[in-house]
DNA sequence: TTTT
DNA sequence: TTTT
């Protein structure tokens, strides 16, 4: 139940692969940077603008995994969710405000170069360089055989304390 | 034109009155903290949970004049906007991030008690202290005689420079 | 999961009191007629125009109760869901198409008159005669004593066979 | 200015070509039908269950012309608009009802294969035969060579009279 | 059929 | 930092 109406929908793409991390209770949290940009004519000028609009956008749980598993930087997405400004602390005390945009439906618009069903080739005839694949368009099911795990390397966490980095993004 | 989707639909209520302002062209900026609340049944104690979210939502031109008008402490609106973060500098010249909705479309919802098109009591008979007719039910058409000239008290500016405050909110 | 967005948001306020009705399994369905009205100034003749559009909406289960208890002809309210054309046959057996809104959230806009958590009066102390308090602003938990169970009267229906009449709305 | 909201939000794919008319005024109407499909897990049986909803949706104007020029049989599209059901006779005089999504805010999702900026190969060097690029891929900017002033074929209407088939679709 |  |  709720008092009120907080909902937030955007298409745009992502500025970089997703910053996936885990809870201490096994739970994946992505965090996307997504772009969406907007063009007019100058009314005075006649000449096109455009503005690029960054927005921080946090995936939980299942929709994380999917996330880590089929969005790269580059990547077209549509993401459904409410506003959520929240405070922190830097590390000499002052107060700092981050509003993001915490996902609860989300849609990948890349269909045609794969999707959560699509398996494009098998993990040996996988291509191995990332630079050669790179981009919205390379599958990233063959870089997650451990999808639904806690990774081990410097992207794992093991306490609530230090899930937030010093500043966030 | 646009190549992506920036979307943000809220209701919720006015925390404060509205703070309208006037940019040297004249056109009347209306800054307004919405507040929206949800609430759930935590699943282990079984208690009732309420969360309330501050959105910095803003609104220009005849929309500003509307909400300078209409909209009061505790008022509940719908609105309809994209989201914008703009970048700051304190005093002492650090970066700062805000995030708001730039506000395009809006409705009252308050409105058995009042409206664009009502004009409750004429001006002659209007109220005179503050105190005794404060909060959402209020009409605030009397206290807006002036409302399509610039104000010549405290909030008036004269140039862009400090159109914002140092900290916005 | 789906492939694809459908989603439809809605204020309006309600044509006539809800219309509910159970299944077999005991679920309440509730059908609201919900007029949107949008208004704008001619531009030939300068005058005011309006329009109002009617949507049927649907409520399942828990919401259909909200909906049965607290709504009534005149009420305003927010509804989100998504568009479902359904086909039926007439009794000599030509097919017609309806579309619905099958709605998944619900905010009721007239707070201040009550609402899910108010208890305006005791059932004892209730008002009697409908026509002394019509509208949205009379509560109906008083009437609805027997919310959660189907009623007895003629809107009951037995089975899934007669849930729609022949002409749906 | 209006009271109430109606508002549509959809992601889906194009049915067949989209249906583009013109007025007698000379502007365009283009009528698309749109599929969202949406899928789920049976909670009894464990299978996955797919459904997918037909939407007839209406552009005017400039936004038909893009739809014209760009859109085909299975592009995939985001469109922003509101419910309008109208009235209609058939030939024997019986009212019939169609719900249709008018739209104003329209973004292609086909990005990578050209859009409105692209201009993917001179006329002359155009495909010919239909067969040989059909589909969402296929650009559709060398068949509209007339794609601003109305039709001469069979798809020209001479009156208000006429422009709606009687069975609209 | 609602609402302003 | 993305995309067209």
């Amino acid at each position: 139940m709720s008092r009120g109406v907080n909902k937030v929908i955007l298409i745009g793409n992502l500025g970089a692969d997703p910053d996936v991390r885990y809870m201490p209770s096994g739970d994946a949290v992505a965090t996307v940077s997504l772009a969406t940009s907007e063009a007019w004519k100058d009314r005075n000028t006649g000449e096109m603008q455009e503005r690029t609009e960054w927005h921080r956008t946090v995936f939980f749980g299942k929709l994380a995994e999917i996330v880590k598993q089929y969005l790269r930087k580059g990547s077209k997405v549509y993401v459904e969710g409410k506003l959520r400004t929240k405070k922190w602390q830097t590390q000499d005390g002052q107060d700092r405000y981050t509003t993001e945009i915490i996902v609860d439906n989300m849609q990948m618009l890349d269909s045609r170069q794969g999707g959560p069903s699509a398996v494009p080739y098998p993990d040996d005839a996988a291509p191995v360089g990332r630079s050669q694949n790179a981009g919205a368009n390379r599958p990233a099911a063959s870089e997650a055989p451990r999808s639904t795990a806690p990774e081990s390397g410097s992207h794992h966490f093991s306490g609530a304390a230090d899930f937030d980095d010093d500043i966030p993004f």
